[in-house]
DNA sequence: CGAAAAGTTGAACTGAATCAATGCCGGTGG
DNA sequence: CCACCGGCATTGATTCAGTTCAACTTTTCG
């Protein structure tokens, strides 16, 4: 039920981004139809394309440089619904955060699609550009919040694009990132994200435990973060 | 003379990265002959055009996030040769880091020049693609190395940035950016900025003095700031 | 020249890192 | 079914990098 409704996660974003007809999302879900699997933590790489794309079904997934053995720094999530460009010639790697699933896709497939359905074209530049504004967020999360506001921005995120999949239900989601993945998302110790998370939990602010997120009240939450979702909005 | 030579950067900076023809160059170099001044940290808008871009011919600017007064956190830095896209409706904004000069650009130019030049075209996209990746190293930058590695690499992209369009000689370059906005642009208190300066300077990594860098062994710099300069070269 | 901006210094404080130990839970194999 | 193991979460104690506040000096620029 879940895995197959995870096929449809693609249309389901793109169509949030710009006027998809009915043809553009059935378009859409035949590319999703072939899938691979990886654990959590597994390195994501396609040995047979390794310029391609992927699109994530089920699960997160993250890019990250690493340095010397045990520093890491994560520099952007992917979940459901995002398309994840491994071209970039940099160092960097990409990893599954947890089990998840993902849809392989060819460049010359993405070109084609692009000319070829203008309207999946523009929601495809649309992604594009929001990826660029998390970056540029994620930035000012680091540079100028300490570690709760941080953590509560990144949580504030997390919740406003699981939800554009249908992810979130009853303010609550499937949250399967360890507080050690979110030290390295945000610049923190682990110890620190522990005791972050804590008084973010004392104040009522959050609830996490095994793997699932509440949020009672969203707006306070944003407010003690500073979080405004423009940025993830489509601004076609 | 410095000000007829500014007139060129931008055919200088997009010649790195694809292959121009020599029209390429002098329809660049009639783009830009128009040109604006402002003065240091005045918002570099443009009441015309809002919807613009504007190249960088002399001087630095940024993009910036304000939030209360005082804290404010830089996002980019533009340098002789950049293009500023103002478009962004993000509420961010850009200002002039020193007294600068830009040439405004309309969109509607812009476009024409990608589709009927297709070495420009290409050049604009590898600056594009650099850009983004300027800002992922930021994003590392912040997330894993303290004030003084911050600083440093910091420094070390600016002398490759600023190298790349002729303005470092001698490893000495005009670096008219205040340890205020240091501090915004690293997440940084200035009085840490301060001392993390003075700090690389006893070490003798850098010369800092009057609005001029000077690095005598720059790949000591690079060494000790963990800074790898790939992500500034054209992967096309 | 004079005012405002920028840089420097000291002292006190604190958010966050580090080190190290312990507890918890889910899975796996005997 | 239980014992054991590994990954993850939690806790305490200590240290340190970085902030804050405030005064002071130097430089820049209009």
């Amino acid at each position: 039920m879940a895995a197959a409704a995870s096929e449809k996660v693609w249309a389901k974003r793109l169509s949030k981004l710009a006027d998809l007809s009915e043809s553009d999302v059935i378009v859409l879900g035949r590319l999703t139809s072939r899938s691979l699997d990886f654990r959590a933590h597994l390195e994501l790489q396609q040995k047979e394309r390794p310029d391609g794309l992927l699109i994530v079904l089920e699960g997160f997934a993250c890019r990250f440089r690493k340095f010397a053995v045990g520093r890491q720094q994560n520099v952007a999530y992917f979940v459901p619904g995002d398309i994840i460009d491994i071209t970039s010639k940099t160092e960097d790697g990409i990893c599954a955060l947890s089990k998840c699933r993902v849809a392989p896709l060819s460049r010359e497939i993405y070109r084609g699609l692009i000319e070829q359905h203008p309207q999946i074209g523009a929601a495809l530049r649309s992604a594009k550009i929001i990826e660029e504004a998390i970056t540029r967020e994620w930035l000012i999360n680091l540079g100028a919040r300490n570690g709760r506001e941080r953590i509560a921005h990144f949580l504030c995120e997390m919740l406003v694009r699981l939800n554009a999949v249908g992810l979130v239900s009853k303010n609550s989601c499937a949250f399967p990132i360890s507080q050690a993945d979110l030290s390295a998302t945000l610049g923190l110790s682990p110890v620190h994200v522990n005791r972050s998370l804590q008084d973010l939990r004392q104040e009522g602010m959050i609830e996490l435990k095994s793997r699932v997120l509440h949020v009672e009240d969203f707006s306070r939450l944003e407010r003690f973060a500073g979080f405004t979702p423009q940025y993830l909005q489509s601004h076609s």
